[in-house]
DNA sequence: GGAAGTAACCTACTCCGAGTAAGGTAGGGC
DNA sequence: GCCCTACCTTACTCGGAGTAGGTTACTTCC
């Protein structure tokens, strides 16, 4: 099996085994015994248990960037934008939980370079705010842009955690955001 | 010595080497040497690693709560209330980045009960804040209270990583999520 | 066809650190 | 003096991350 489909059948074993299980009590052992090859071959092809779960956070990392980046193209109005962004987001992690508790890596994560993946992928996320923001909000310096758009992104992340537990659509949770955002930044 | 001295003593000593080296490359023969003392009386006490990093983090938000509440005390009004408690959260950041680092967990987390520990604090957190928005939106229903509740608490989180890094003040940091909050709920 | 190289893969280890079993010592109550 | 309890130790087990050193099988070039 040539190398290219053996480590997306790695990724996707490891991402379920992860994601069920939590890192901590996920072996090497296992995921190479549920993937049907030997141990060394995923540090052959991964390096090490924490570069395994790296993996698995960017690639989850790069699906929600993408369906958020589609959400808004086209679109003319900040207003409407930030609503379809919001919105993309609550979309995936409603149909894609299993890939959010990777980006968040559920609390169970590795070590530095696990916490630098998750970081930088937030910090993907925040310049998109950035230059959203900075759309109908020119005359407000960029280290201030930034601090809002850290906010947004925090505030989505900790409203996702709350949202898998109760009955509510990511209409709804978008419109929570989009209050205060855009009631609380536009200019009067 | 005494159970009590030697607990306070042992979690002073765990507190600093997991924030100074994460909870993952800290042993707890390094803890129990630190400290003068075997490592079955760490086991003795804590019942196991992640107890110790559970009584660490306990201990970290009580101090974090402790100050906000104390912040907000004998306040009438609502806005300045709010401020108040947030100026106080940035500030605590500030003067105990260690202790920030624990309750976080600084991404490096041991198992589900240091997560239960975690998600226990935010919501000590929200209830906080539910209490307060309330007093000045008392017209909406405590689902959607509890929805900005959680959006604050996400918000100032990550706003408390990114603000370690910059030459922000508390009171700027805490204006910038009263801004979004104030501006962005209070009824037209 | 055979030599040489390389990519995919394996068995059989080492080693470190969490957690434990079994016991030692010191001081207070009777 | 004796027991009981609380504080403390040495000396282990054991599971899982990571590795050394191979084997197999396919391609490439002569």
């Amino acid at each position: 099996m040539p190398r290219a489909e053996r480590e997306r059948q790695m990724l996707t074993v490891a991402e379920e085994i992860f994601a069920e299980r939590g890192y901590r009590d996920t072996s090497m052992d296992e995921i190479a015994e549920r993937v049907g090859v030997s141990k060394p071959m995923i540090y052959e092809y991964f390096g090490s248990k924490e570069g395994l779960l790296v993996a698995c956070i960017r690639a989850a990392r790069a699906e929600l960037l993408a369906a958020t980046i589609a959400s808004v193209e086209g679109v003319e109005s900040a207003e409407e934008a930030l609503r379809r962004g919001l919105t993309a987001f609550f979309e995936f992690i409603d149909s894609h939980r299993r890939s959010w508790k990777l980006i968040q890596a559920e609390a169970t994560v590795a070590g530095q370079q696990a916490v630098d993946e998750i970081e930088a992928g937030r910090q993907q996320q925040t310049a998109i705010n950035v230059t959203l923001f900075s759309s109908f909000l020119p005359d407000v310096p960029v280290s201030e842009l930034e601090a809002y758009a850290e906010i947004v992104v925090g505030a989505c992340e900790r409203l996702a955690t709350w949202y898998v537990h109760r009955d509510v659509s990511a209409g709804e949770a978008a419109e929570h955001v989009m209050r205060l955002v855009w009631f609380g930044l536009r200019p009067d």
